[in-house]
RNA sequence: GCCCCCUUGGCGAAAUUGGUAUACGCACGGCACUUAAAAUGCCGGGCCGCAAGGCGUGCCGGUUCAAGUCCGGCAGGGGGCACCA
C-alpha cells in the first residue's frame, strides 16, 4: 500500500533542490533562444491573494514549459512599492511607510516562494528603492532634455480624499480610481509626459500587436480617441463685441455639413469668450455658471444645453451672403479640438437640442437615401448617417464622403488673409500624463526650483534624490512639504538659495519601464542596451484587464521614450499580452447583514439545496452572489491557509483547472478537494507502477505489442496536446488532457498481469514505463514539486524541472485504423472502422455496405458520397 | 447614445476552427471494500419514448451534403467609452 503524499512536509524539501542547485537563475550570456515571461508585479499591500496565485501559477507554467522546450527563459519578480496604502497605513498605525512596504515584500516573498515559482530571485527589484528609482529619475531627465517632458499650469483632476492629482486615465466615471472620491478640478502646475507625441504612433503600432486580446487594443484605440477632420477658419463680421479678434477657428469632423450650419459655438473658456465677458457682465456670470457644473456623469447626464449669444457674428465661407451668430455653449469643451464648433443642428443631437432651445434655423443637408427632399424633415431626432447633399449650393448630389473632399479642398485653396482658410487636421481625445504627485511615498521629481533660473534638473552627479525618512505624517497633504529641511537646497546653476520639487511622480511611472529593468537590475545606467535588447519585448506578459489603458498604454509611451533617449532599441515593450479573469467566491451575510468570510461558516447540501449555518453559533446564514474576492466583502481566502492544508500544487492545479484562464473562476472548496484528491491519484498511480515495473535500464523494444503500442499512442497523443494547450495557455485543456491520461494509464494498468508482463510482453511493460515518464514531465509545469517526487520515484536521481519535453512521435499520433462516423443526409446512421489509408472508393462501397446505413437510404438512389478525410462520411440521397 | 464580448447538461466547461455535440472535472445516484466512517475502486446519466425513433448548443430565419462554429434579425447577461464636434 503507497502513502498517501504528504505535500506539507515534501514541498519545501523539492524547492530546497531547486535553490541549491541554484537552477532558476538566467544568465544574460546564455546562448540558447530568448523567453521572457513576466507577469504584472505585485503591490506590497500585506499578504498575496488568490489573483496573485492565479496569475503567477499561469505565467509558472509557462516559464516552466519553455524552459523544457530549450529556450533560455527570463522569469523576474518584483514590487510595485510605491503607493498611497503605506501613507495611510502610516497615518493609520503609526509607522513609516518605508517599514511598513518592507515588511509586506518580506511576507509576501515568503508567500510567493511557497508556490513553488520558478523565479529568478537574484534579479528582485523594488521600485521604492533609491537602487531602482535613481535611474527613473535619470530617466526622467533624459525625458526633459530630449523635450518629452514639460510644466505647464492647466486644470487637473484634483482628489480631495487622497489629496493628490489624477492623471486622466486614473478618473473613473468622475472618481477617483482608488479613492473613489468624486474628482473636483483644480489649477496646478504641473509635470507632464508628451505621451500625445505618440499618439499616431500608439494607434497604428496596435494593428501589429497581434497576440494582444483584440478587446485591449480595442480600448486603447478608443481611448486614444484619433478622429480625421479639419479645422475652419470664420472671419467675424459683427465684432463689437470682441473687437481685439478678426476670425474664429473651428474643429468638424463634418466638413459635408458646412451648409447647414446655423450657429458658431464657443466654449466658455475660449480666449473669445474670456474677451467679450470684460465687457459684458452677464457673459461672465452665464460663463462662471457652466464652470460651476460638475464633471461627473449624472450631472453631464442631465445638464441642459445652454448658450449666450455674444452678438458677434461671422460669414460662411461657401456662402458670403450668410452670417451666423456665435454663442458661448455649455457643452463646448475647451481642452478638444479648438474649443469651437460651427453648430449644424440637422446632423447633430447636441446642436438639434441647442438650435431648439434658442430657435435657431435647422436645415438638413444629407438626404437619406430613398427619401424625397420635399418631405424629408428632422424633427427630435438628429440626422447622422449616410446620404446626398442637399441645399447645399455646388455639393447637391454628391455623397458624404465626396462632399467632405469637396469642401477640403475647396477651403483648402480659399485663402481668407494671406493663410488657407481651412486645413485638414487629425485630432486625439489623448491628453498628455500629467504625473505630479503630492504625496511623500513615490519618486521625487529631481528638479530645483530657483528664483532666478527658474526649474533646474538636478545634475547626474547629485541623483539620487532620496526621500528623506525623517518625516511626519500628522497633518493632510504631502509630508514633503513640511519636512524642515530637505526642500532647501542652492541652485545647482546659479547657488543662490532655492527649493527642491516636492511632487513625487504618478506611481504608474514606476511600473512603466520595471520590465526593461529586470533585463540587468544592477546596471549603473537604467538599462544595459544589450541586455534591454536582447530580452525585450516580452514575450509574454499575463495580468488584469484592469490596466488596459493605465499601465499597459504608460508603458508603451514610456518604451518609445526610451528609444527616443537611447535607452532601449524597440518600441512595444510586450509582443504577447494576456489577461487572465479573477478570481470569484460567493458571499455570505449574517441575518442581521454583516458580510461574513467563508471561514466561519459551514455549507451543507441537502437534495441539492445548500444552506449554511455559523461554524460555532450555528445560527443561519444567507448565501449570496458570487463576487471578486475582497476584503470588504469578507469572500477571501488566504492562499497560505491553503497552501499549509493542501500544498502549493494543488492550488496552483486547481487555478488552472475547468476555467479558461480568461474567464473568471469560481474558488469553492469541492473544487480545491478535488484537485488535492487528483495530486493523490497521481502519486498513487505513479509510485505502484513504478514498484510494479521492471527497472528502467531496459533497451527500447525493436518491435510493440498491440497493447504497448496503445499505451504509446496515449500518451504521445496527451504529450503533444498538452505542449499545444499550453503555447495557447488554454491550461484548463492541458488539465484535461493529463486527466485522460492518468484514465487510460489506470485502466491499461489494470487489465495487465503483474508481475508477468515483464516476462511476457516486455514491450507493453517499456511503453508503461514511458508513459509514467511523459505523464510526470508533462505534469511538472503545473505541479512541479509532486512532479519531483514522481520522477524520483521513477528512478531518476536529476530534476524533472530540468529536464527536456519529450518530442512527441508523429507516427504515434495517427491511428492505423479509425472509426468514421457514417451520415446519411447529414444524420449519423452507423460507424465504420476501417484503415487509416484507405482509398475513397474502399471506404465508400464499405460505408455504403453498413447495416445502419443501408436501413436509412430505405433502397433510395445515392446521389452524393461525400468523405471527409480522417474525419467523416455523408451519405446523400 | 456609440463600440465590443458572452449565452452548450444540475454546475465549471470541451469540440482538431464547418465534419460523431457534451471530452475532462465538480456535484449527484448505485455498487464494492469496511464493524462503521473516511479514503479508494467500479458503474450510471442531455431530453421525450417500452422500443424503433424523434428532439436537442438562448430565440427566429438563412447558407451548406453537413452549423455550437458562417450570415441576417431578436432576446438576455457582461464590459468599455461617452457633451470629443
Amino acid at each position: 500500500m503507497t502513502e498517501r503524499y504528504n505535500a506539507r512536509e515534501a514541498e519545501p524539501r523539492w524547492r530546497d533542490a531547486w535553490n541549491k542547485h541554484d537552477i532558476f537563475r538566467t544568465d544574460n550570456a546564455d546562448p540558447r533562444p530568448k523567453y521572457y515571461v513576466l507577469e504584472m508585479f505585485p503591490y506590497p499591500s500585506g499578504r498575496i491573494h488568490m489573483g496573485h496565485v492565479r496569475n503567477y501559477a499561469m505565467g509558472d507554467v509557462v516559464a516552466r514549459y519553455k524552459r523544457a522546450k530549450g529556450f533560455n527563459v527570463l522569469h523576474p519578480m518584483g514590487w510595485d512599492a510605491f503607493g498611497l496604502p503605506a501613507e495611510n497605513a502610516a497615518m493609520a498605525n503609526k509607522v513609516h511607510p518605508k517599514g511598513w512596504t518592507y515588511e509586506n515584500i518580506a511576507t509576501m516573498r515568503g508567500q510567493l516562494k511557497s508556490m513553488g515559482l520558478s523565479i529568478d530571485w537574484s534579479r528582485e527589484i523594488a521600485t521604492c528603492d533609491p537602487s531602482y528609482y535613481r535611474h527613473q529619475q535619470k530617466l526622467f531627465l533624459d525625458f526633459l532634455k530630449a523635450g518629452l517632458v514639460y510644466r505647464k499650469k492647466s486644470k487637473v483632476n484634483w482628489d480631495p480624499v487622497d489629496q493628490t492629482v489624477l492623471a486622466n486615465e486614473q478618473v473613473i466615471d468622475g472618481r477617483g480610481w482608488r479613492s473613489g472620491a468624486e474628482v473636483e478640478l483644480r489649477e496646478l502646475t504641473q509635470w507632464f509626459f508628451k505621451i500625445t507625441d505618440f499618439a499616431d504612433e500608439l494607434i497604428d503600432a496596435l494593428d501589429g500587436l497581434d497576440r494582444w486580446p483584440e478587446k485591449v487594443r480595442t480600448m486603447q484605440r478608443n481611448w486614444i480617441g484619433r478622429s480625421e477632420g479639419m479645422l475652419v477658419r470664420f472671419a467675424l463680421e459683427s465684432k463689437a463685441a470682441a473687437p481685439e479678434f478678426s476670425e474664429i477657428e473651428v474643429y468638424t469632423t463634418r466638413p459635408d455639413t458646412l451648409f447647414g450650419a446655423s450657429f458658431i459655438g464657443i466654449a466658455p473658456d475660449h480666449p473669445l469668450a474670456l474677451e467679450a465677458a470684460r465687457r459684458d457682465p452677464a457673459l461672465a456670470a452665464f460663463a462662471e455658471e457652466c464652470r460651476k457644473t460638475g464633471t461627473s456623469v449624472a450631472a453631464i447626464e442631465t445638464a441642459e444645453k445652454q448658450g449666450y449669444d455674444t452678438g458677434v457674428t461671422v460669414r460662411h465661407p461657401l456662402d458670403p451672403s450668410r452670417t451666423l451668430p456665435v454663442y458661448v455653449a455649455n457643452f463646448i469643451l475647451m481642452d478638444y479640438g479648438t474649443g469651437a464648433i460651427f453648430g449644424c443642428p440637422a446632423h447633430d443631437q447636441r446642436d438639434l437640442d441647442f438650435a431648439r432651445k434658442y430657435d435657431l434655423p435647422v436645415t438638413p443637408v444629407v438626404l437619406p437615401t430613398g427619401l424625397d427632399v420635399a418631405t424629408f424633415v428632422i424633427g427630435d431626432t438628429a440626422y447622422d448617417g449616410d446620404g446626398t447633399l442637399v441645399h447645399s449650393d455646388v455639393l447637391d448630389g454628391l455623397a458624404v464622403p465626396e462632399a467632405k473632399e469637396a469642401v477640403s479642398g475647396r477651403l483648402e485653396s480659399q485663402k481668407l488673409g494671406d493663410r488657407p482658410q481651412g486645413k485638414r487636421k487629425v485630432n486625439v481625445r489623448l491628453r498628455d500624463w500629467g504625473i505630479s504627485r503630492q504625496r511623500y511615498w513615490g519618486c521625487p521629481i529631481p528638479i530645483i526650483h530657483c528664483a532666478s533660473c527658474g526649474p533646474v534638473p538636478v545634475p547626474d552627479d547629485q541623483l539620487p534624490v532620496q526621500l528623506p525618512e525623517d518625516v511626519t505624517f500628522d497633518r493632510p497633504g504631502n509630508p514633503l512639504e513640511h519636512h524642515p529641511s530637505w526642500k532647501n537646497v542652492a541652485c545647482p546653476s546659479c547657488g543662490a538659495p532655492a527649493r527642491r520639487e516636492t511632487d513625487t511622480m504618478d506611481t504608474f511611472v514606476d511600473s512603466s519601464w520595471y520590465f526593461a529593468r529586470f533585463t540587468a537590475p544592477d546596471c549603473a545606467q537604467p538599462t544595459d542596451r544589450s541586455a534591454v535588447d536582447s530580452w525585450l519585448p516580452v514575450d509574454q506578459y499575463i495580468g488584469g484587464i484592469e490596466h488596459a489603458v493605465l499601465h499597459l498604454l504608460y508603458s508603451r509611451f514610456f518604451t518609445r521614450a526610451m528609444k527616443a533617449t537611447g535607452h532601449a532599441g524597440m518600441s512595444e515593450p510586450f509582443a504577447g499580452l494576456f489577461t487572465q479573469g479573477m478570481v470569484v467566491h460567493e458571499t455570505y451575510k449574517t441575518p442581521d447583514g454583516q458580510w461574513i468570510s467563508p471561514a466561519e461558516i459551514v455549507v451543507t447540501e441537502n437534495d441539492g439545496r445548500r444552506q449554511a449555518v455559523h461554524a460555532t453559533s450555528g445560527e443561519p446564514i444567507v448565501i449570496g452572489s458570487i463576487e471578486k474576492m475582497s476584503k470588504s466583502k469578507k469572500n477571501t481566502v488566504d492562499p497560505t491557509d491553503i497552501i499549509e492544508t493542501y500544498g502549493a500544487d494543488t492550488a496552483r492545479w486547481f487555478m488552472l483547472s475547468d476555467s479558461p484562464p480568461e474567464r473568471d473562476v469560481i474558488w469553492t472548496e469541492a473544487g480545491v478537494e478535488g484537485a488535492g484528491r487528483f495530486a493523490q491519484r497521481l502519486w498513487r498511480l505513479v509510485a505502484e507502477l513504478a514498484e510494479r515495473l521492471p527497472e528502467s535500464s531496459a533497451e527500447r523494444p525493436t518491435s510493440f505489442s498491440p497493447a504497448a503500442l496503445d499505451i504509446r499512442r496515449a500518451s504521445h497523443r496527451s504529450l503533444a496536446a498538452v505542449g499545444e494547450s499550453i503555447e495557447g495557455l488554454r491550461f484548463n485543456v492541458a488539465v484535461a488532457r493529463i486527466y485522460e491520461l492518468v484514465n487510460a494509464i489506470s485502466s491499461a494498468s489494470a487489465q495487465v498481469r503483474w508481475p508477468e508482463i515483464a516476462v511476457s510482453d516486455p514491450s507493453s511493460a517499456w511503453a508503461f514505463r514511458e508513459a509514467l515518464e511523459i505523464l510526470v514531465r508533462i505534469t511538472a509545469p503545473m505541479m512541479p514539486h509532486l512532479a519531483e517526487a514522481c520522477w524520483d520515484k521513477l528512478g531518476h536521481s536529476s530534476l524533472v524541472a530540468e529536464a527536456a519535453w519529450p518530442q512527441a512521435e508523429a507516427d504515434l499520433l495517427v491511428a492505423d485504423t479509425i472509426t468514421l462516423p457514417v451520415q446519411v443526409n447529414g444524420k449519423k446512421r452507423d460507424e465504420l472502422i476501417i484503415a487509416a489509408d484507405a482509398d475513397a472508393a474502399t471506404i465508400e462501397a464499405a460505408a455504403l455496405g453498413l447495416e445502419g446505413v443501408a436501413r436509412s437510404i430505405e433502397g433510395k438512389p445515392v446521389r452524393k458520397v461525400i468523405i471527409v478525410p480522417q474525419r467523416i462520411i455523408n451519405v446523400v440521397v
